[in-house]
DNA sequence: TGAAATACTTCATCTGTCGTAGTACGACAA
DNA sequence: TTGTCGTACTACGACAGATGAAGTATTTCA
């Protein structure tokens, strides 16, 4: 059963991060700007949200970390990269039959 | 220019509310079961929700009080009705904005 | 050589929400 | 008349996600 909390986008950042992280394991900068792309800079979210976000979600079991280099021969900086897991990937679909309830709702207040 | 705050359900009782008191004054109670009712029961504010967020709005200058009773002589309880303000249908308007940036926002992370 | 971009971390603060609890009145039934 | 249910709140403390400010360090490129 699907119910609607009452933080949704301030608990959807987590969501827009773990949809990216569904194509591929990725990093802090790289999906704050993917972000950015994807919503035609109409969002772009803070870094110390997506950090937190980040420790808050490892935490939870729904992405795990490695540190890697740029490139296969170890060089360039090393970057954290996040992963995500099965549990992660439960999440994810939960959060979006969630929205699709909370939508209804909210849009019973809203006029156009 | 309409921005998206981070907190946005988190926001959205109060346009949930104001939206009810678009059409006439109402008090706390009765507010509650009129979203109960709009949203077919899947959604129920929580009281302590509803009543700090008739003091926010109130200090924010988007709802005024007054304290009335149940009929016109003066007989039952009395209660604490709240009164939509011009601040308030700005506000209001504002919200419904936001509301279809975060949707479009949104929604480029949710997959169906 | 130095600015800009990359890639973070730490820390303190804010604020809407929520849980728990309590108050008080009226209506209605047993 | 006693008790329960519905109505109509208030008080208080705590939580958690988001944020602002600041700092660090490396790499890239003009």
């Amino acid at each position: 059963m699907v119910e609607i909390s009452s933080d949704v986008i301030r608990g959807y950042n987590d969501t827009m991060i773990l949809s990216i992280l569904l194509q591929e394991p990725s990093y802090g900068y790289e999906i704050s700007k993917q972000i950015k792309t994807i919503t035609d800079g109409k969002y772009v979210i803070k870094e110390t949200t997506l950090y937190s976000a980040f420790t808050r979600m490892e935490k939870n079991g729904y992405i795990e970390s490695f540190v890697a280099s740029q490139d296969l021969e170890g060089n360039g900086k090393k970057r954290t990269y996040y992963r995500i897991t099965d549990a992660g990937r439960d999440f994810y679909k939960d959060k979006c039959e969630e929205w699709e309830l909370t939508k209804d709702v909210v849009e019973k207040f809203i006029s156009k």
